[in-house]
Order: C-alpha cells, then structure tokens, then sequence
DNA sequence: AGCACGCCGACT
DNA sequence: GTCGGCGTGCTC
C-alpha cells in the first residue's frame, strides 16, 4: 500500500482512510485516503478510474488497506457540513443491502440534482451565527457596547426565531458590522456556521386555530400517535373516505410542533396537491417546507437543505422526501398508504413505506399509515399485530355515503360511450348546477387504429404493443417508448381507406361530450393536457369555481382533489382491473373505485357514481357498492394464501433484458437453473423458484424483457437465495446490450 | 456508467 | 499499414 502524495510535507498529520460512495453502478465503495478528518455524510471530488466523480463518504475505513494498490488522496472537500446525516446514512445502507441496489446509486437518488456536481454551494449557503455556551454567561468590559450589543440581539433573535442561528445578513439589517462579529468570534462568544438561506422556510403565517373539533375516533387516533412519542410504533389508520384523516394529520403535526419537534408528512406523487399544503399551512402557525418533483433544480436543493435548520417544522413532499434530514424527527405520517407511486418502479427500485418504517425503527419513532383502501401487506401486518389497527368509521363531514349504481354496457355498439341512464345523470347533474367526474384510465383518442377491411392493427415498431391515436397532435404515439408517427391515410397492409379508431380515451370521451353537452365547459386533465406549469393549478381553481361542467380525466383527477361542487363521478372502462393476469390488479381496482368515488359529494350534496361495466355482475361490484373493502380484503387474502402470494410469501422478481431477443432469456434460464440446483441440493421446500417467462410487454424499445420470481414466506430465506442470485449475477456484466435488475417487493410480475 | 484496452475486419 | 467497431474488464 502506498499513499500517491508527498508524505515528506504532512508526515505531522494523520492519515485518515474513508470509504466513498459515487453515483455509478457500483456494488462496492472505495476506499480513499485524506490528511483532513472528513465528516461522515459529506460530498468529496475523487479520481476513479479515469474520471473525477463527485462521491460521498459513508464510512471511515476500519482498516488500512491491505493490498498492493495504490491509494489515492480525495481531491477536494466539496461541504463543510454533512448533507446527510449518520441516520441517513444508515438507512441508505439499509435499504442498498435490502434492494440489492448500489449503495452509491441509491444515496444518490435521494441528492437533488444541484448537488450531484461538484459545485460548492456558495451561492447557496450563507453565514450564520450562534451564541456559544462561554457566551451566554460571558462579561463583556463596560466599553465593548458594539460587542455586548450584538450578543443580546443574537440573543432576542434566536428566541423569536425558531433556531440558534442567526444568518450575518439579519445581523447587518440590526446594524452589527462584520468587524464586531470577528471580534467575538475570536473571543469564542459566538460561532459560525454555514446555512442554506432561510427562505425557502415559509415564515409562521397567522394562525388560524379554530380547528374542528375532533370526532371520539378522531381523537383516538391522535392519542394513539401520542402516546407513543419516542417509541417505534407502526399505526395503520383505516378511515372510511371523509373520515377526516386529514385532521388527524394536522393535530398530531400540531403537538409535535408545539414541543419543537419535526413531522414528516409523505404524499403520493399527484396528491401532493396545493390544497393540502394550503390547508397545513393556514392551520398551523408554523413553518412548513414542500418538496415536490417539478421544483426548479436550485430551489429544490435549497429546500432539501433546509430542513434541517429548521425546529417545529413540518415537510410535506412525496416518495424521496423520505430520506431528507430532520434530526428532529418525532413522527412520519404516510398518506395513502396504498398508493404504488410510493414505490419507484425504474432505475433503482425501492419503496418508500418500507423505508419509513425502517426509519421510524432506527430513530425509535411513531409512523402513521393513512388509507382508506389500505395494502393488503399494511392489513395483513395490522391482522397479524405487527402494526396498531385504528379506524375511522364515520363521516365527519357529515356527507353521506355516494349512491352508486352499475351499469351495463355490454350492449352498447362500438362507438356509443355512455348508456342513456348514464347520459341522463349527466345532464341532471349539469342541470342542477352541479359539477360531473368522469374518469377513464387512458389517455389519447382511442388505444387502436385498425383497419375495417383487414383488421391491421397499428402497432409499435420498437414494442409489442398498439399505438395509441393522438388527436391533439394528429399521430399514433406509443405509450411505451418515443416513437411517434403520423396517422395513415390508408391501409398499409391492403390500401383500404377504411381506418378507424377502435375503444376510447380521455380525447374521445371529451370530444363525445363536446357532442352531447355543448352548453357546458368540458374539461380534459391528464398527462397531456396539464404538462404546461401551472395548467394544472387553472383546472383546480375552474373547478373550485363551482361552475357547472365536466372534468374527463385519468388516474390524475382521482388523487387528492376537493371540490365541492362535484357530485357525480362516472367511471369507464375499468374491465380490464377485473380480469389482468397481475394478481394485484382487482386489489388496485378496487381502491381505485373508492377514491373516485370519494371525489363525488364531498360536501353537504349527495354524490352519486356510476360505474359501466361489460361484467356488472363481477363480485368486486358487490364489495364496491358497499363500500366493503374490508370484505374484499379477507375475501382476496384468504385467495392469495391459498396460492401463496403476497403478502403470505414475499416476493422478488430477477429482471433481464437484452438488445437480442435470445440472450436475456438464455443468462436467465441458467440462472434459474443455478439457483433451482443450489435449492435443491440444500433441500429447501422454503422457497419458491418460476420458470424464466417473459415480461408482460416482452419487447419494448427494442428491448426483449424476461424475468424469474422467487418467492418464500420467509423473507430471511428469501435474502438469502437473492443474495446468491446476486452473486452469480455479479459475474454477469451488464452492458449496452444486456442489462439485470433484483426488484425486491416487485408490483407487477 | 464511463473508459481504455485489445482484437478483428475494412479501406485509403 | 491504420482507422474504428465492439466485447471485456476495471474503477480505491
């Protein structure tokens, strides 16, 4: 081992060794050498290989290395504070080890972009001051008045404030010269420190207490959560839609504040709306941070910066706001618990409730998992007393429960959309002034173009699947890759002029409506029409207007919204829930159904539902109709255990692709066979290994997609068999061509 | 993931 | 003879 610097000069330092972490597709961390300690959690600048990569130092090396290369110094200490706290870091590892991600590329999903370069951050931090302990009992001589000025207005300004510190610039507004603050410094009366600026914290607004007053459950659950301050506790709050979760949310948030403590609310990706915030905000006197996808790259990272500084804060933010720093951290609360965009589906996979709870363990605090259609998982770890089980029974707006009528639909011709009954409480609602939902989970004109002579059907030239009519935009677009192209004039399999569009999307419904309801607004929400900032927030405040009209949208209409003059949710084209070979497909149907049909008459107006059906006498309607998901979860659990699926076994699917349709397929039946010997030959009836099958959509981008799933009830064994899968997968490297992935907790197989 | 190295085939 | 495509292996 030798060191590549000059020793000769620093021979008087020590030599520290740490291990870095950078952001590549790494399954190891490297170790570097420094003649300066480093704090854990801090970005440093390294060589590796032949490049200079920003990395973090997740650990200090217990041991010099012991082999014969070269160790080379870290370039540069890029923060002279952690950016990531010992917990973090912890919980990084954690979840790297859990995942079978790298731990570099891990951490570094959690970084904003800003501070993945090298960048210092000195245009993000500023100077701050707080008054050391020597200082608060320090006599100054009667002639340093500049001096014992500025301690006492340090003093009253860290008191009104929330912190200690004070930023140099308030300082300068009190008239504090920059030469005082050096005095004392010197004196050790104050110390400096770096910060990110305070203005990303939204200052305490006026208060606005008169909160509701809780219903008993309601209460219940806010002791509950109390009760358990400084305790590892995970809660699962089962409330019925308008149950007034949020509530409950906002008073737990309040009596942690109160002590000076810090709450972390976690959010589904659209849920996340400025209704919520709002509603924080003007209800607690405190300040709040929200940290969303689409915020400015430097606005995001100050924020992320910030939380720490910051006492009796409250952080709203979705799925990676789970590993921002709050080392005052009382409680995490998890709302819609259910929601699957908690779980990171591409690049590096994880999930963010199980992170939470890996959180709320280390740091020995109470987590609440809000839903009103919880995860059978969350159910089954209530069920099975893992977690604490509360309820929320009643609605506490005093709205009654949606009527919901099914419709069939399996009479209609191809190109009707609605049934009369359903055009009717259409035109009812519009009539009385009211506003109309109507939700179908497809966006575009219609998902086919298909020939009426030859039946050709448009397809994706790089995946297996059709391409999707774009009327707005006059193509066929692929939902699955980039690809786009213009709409044929004729067929080009038989030149037949006979194209037509075959089933419905958010497009087509909205262009029906502008058909059947000319007198009124039509409002189309989805991915398209809301990718302009801020269109999003113009539909909300339209809504909230109460003018009568119809909103058509998908998935995204469903989440978090609140208008009050809604009160009729039609739902289409929800058949293929029923049916999908993803066993979880009816479990998320369902919780689908009920959110949107809690969108409808919210307030004091009775809301109504229709659901068109091919199939109105599936079972999953009886359960909806009732509103009975509790029924449908022990219907379909006692079904997954009889089969032995989640959450009874555990899971994990081994993903390959490749460029060339037989490779993926091949590296991955050997590995199947591998694995299925190593089995064996320990003779373990423990676990379970599928045949290598491909993906639902086998090819896409051109890439040809296969996967194994192993599954055991026991998640030790599990990890176990997963971590020889890792091994042997190790020695397959991945390329432009061929590329792997272990997605523990898999949400589609 | 980058990047270099090295092996092969093509082309002034 | 050399330019460059791509497969392989390494990064403290």
């Amino acid at each position: 081992m030798a060191v590549q610097n000059d020793l000769q000069l620093q021979e008087t330092h020590p030599l520290h060794y740490y291990e870095v972490a950078v952001n590549r597709p790494l399954f190891q961390t490297y170790t570097y050498a420094s003649f300066q300690p480093i704090s854990l959690g801090c970005r440093v600048q390294v060589k590796l290989g032949h490049s200079t990569e920003v990395g973090i130092v997740v650990a200090q090396s217990t041991k010099a290395p012991d082999s014969d290369f070269t160790i080379t110094t870290i370039d540069k200490i890029i923060d002279p504070t952690p950016i990531l706290s010992a917990e973090i870091l912890t919980l990084c590892h954690w979840g790297s080890s859990y995942y079978f991600q790298p731990l570099g590329e891990f951490i570094f999903t959690f970084i904003p972009n800003y501070l993945k370069q090298a960048k210092l951050l000195e245009s993000l931090y500023i100077e701050a001051f707080e008054i050391t302990s020597k200082g608060k009992y320090a006599k100054l001589p009667s002639q340093a008045i500049k001096q014992s000025d500025a301690l006492a207005t340090i003093q009253t300004l860290a008191t009104t404030s929330n912190s200690n510190l004070v930023a140099k610039t308030t300082l300068n507004q009190h008239d504090i010269k920059s030469d005082t603050l050096r005095q004392l410094l010197k004196k050790e009366l104050i110390q400096k420190s770096l910060i990110p600026p305070y203005a990303y914290t939204t200052a305490p607004t006026q208060t606005n207490e008169n909160s509701l007053t809780l219903n008993q459950e309601q209460s219940d659950a806010v002791s509950t959560v109390i009760k358990n301050q400084n305790t590892f506790k995970s809660i699962l709050l089962e409330g019925v839609t308008g149950s007034g979760k949020t509530e409950v949310y906002l008073n737990i948030c309040r009596h942690f504040l109160n002590q000076g403590q810090q709450v972390l609310l976690l959010v589904p990706e659209i849920g996340l709306t400025p209704q919520l915030s709002e509603r924080l905000q003007t209800q607690l006197p405190y300040p709040m941070i929200t940290l969303h996808s689409d915020l400015a790259n430097k606005e995001r990272a100050s924020r992320w910066l910030q939380t720490k500084h910051s006492t009796s804060l409250v952080v709203i933010g979705t799925r990676s706001a789970i590993a921002c720093d709050l080392p005052k951290l009382a409680c995490i609360i998890l709302d819609e618990e259910h929601d699957s965009s908690f779980k990171q589906q591409e690049g590096i996979r994880y999930h963010s409730r199980s992170l939470a709870i890996k959180r709320a363990q280390l740091k020995s605090i109470p987590i609440l998992l809000g839903s009103a259609t919880p995860s059978l998982e969350t159910l089954t770890n209530a069920e099975q007393g893992r977690y604490q089980h509360l309820r929320l029974t009643k609605r506490a707006t005093g709205a009654n429960l949606p009527e919901i009528e099914i419709q069939d639909s399996s009479r209609l011709t191809a190109n009707q959309v609605f049934t009369d009954s359903t055009s009717e409480a259409i035109r009812n609602t519009l009539q009385k002034q009211q506003q109309v939902l109507v939700f179908i989970n497809r966006r575009g004109f219609a998902p086919t173009l298909q020939c009426s002579q030859c039946h050709w059907v448009a397809d994706c030239e790089h995946c297996d699947v059709a391409l999707t009519i774009h009327k707005a935009t006059n193509s066929l677009d692929c939902h699955h890759c980039e690809h786009k192209q213009p709409i044929p004039r004729r067929c080009p399999s038989c030149n037949s002029p006979y194209m037509s569009p075959l089933g419905f999307g958010t497009e087509r419904i909205e262009s029906e409506l502008i058909q059947h309801f000319p007198d009124h607004p039509i409002i189309r929400m989805d991915r398209d029409s809301t990718q302009n900032r801020g269109s999003l927030e113009k539909i909300r405040q339209t809504l909230l207007e109460g003018t009568p009209c119809i909103l058509v949208g998908t998935q995204m209409v469903s989440k978090g919204h609140d208008f009050p003059n809604l009160t009729l949710s039609v739902v289409l084209n929800c058949d293929n829930g029923l049916h999908n070979q993803d066993f979880r497909s009816k479990e998320h149907l369902l919780q689908n159904l009920i959110q949107v049909a809690g969108r409808s008459g919210r307030s004091k107006l009775q809301g109504q539902v229709i659901i068109q059906t091919n199939y109105p006498d599936h079972p999953l309607f009886v359960h909806f109709k009732e509103q009975d998901f509790p029924g449908f979860a022990k219907e379909e659990l006692t079904h997954r255990k009889k089969l032995g699926l989640p959450p009874f076994h555990h899971q994990a699917a081994i993903r390959m692709q490749s460029l060339m349709d037989n490779q993926a397929f091949q590296k991955l039946l050997s590995l199947e066979k591998y694995l299925k010997d190593c089995v064996y030959a320990q003779g373990n009836q423990n676990l379970d290994i599928s045949l290598t099958m491909p993906a639902a959509i086998e090819r896409k981008s051109n890439w040809y997609r296969y996967l194994i799933v192993v599954s055991s009830p026991s998640r030790k064994h599990l990890h176990q068999y997963l971590n020889i899968a890792h091994e042997y997968l190790l020695k397959i490297p991945r390329t432009k061509k061929l590329k792997w992935v272990i997605d523990v907790d898999p949400l589609d197989t």
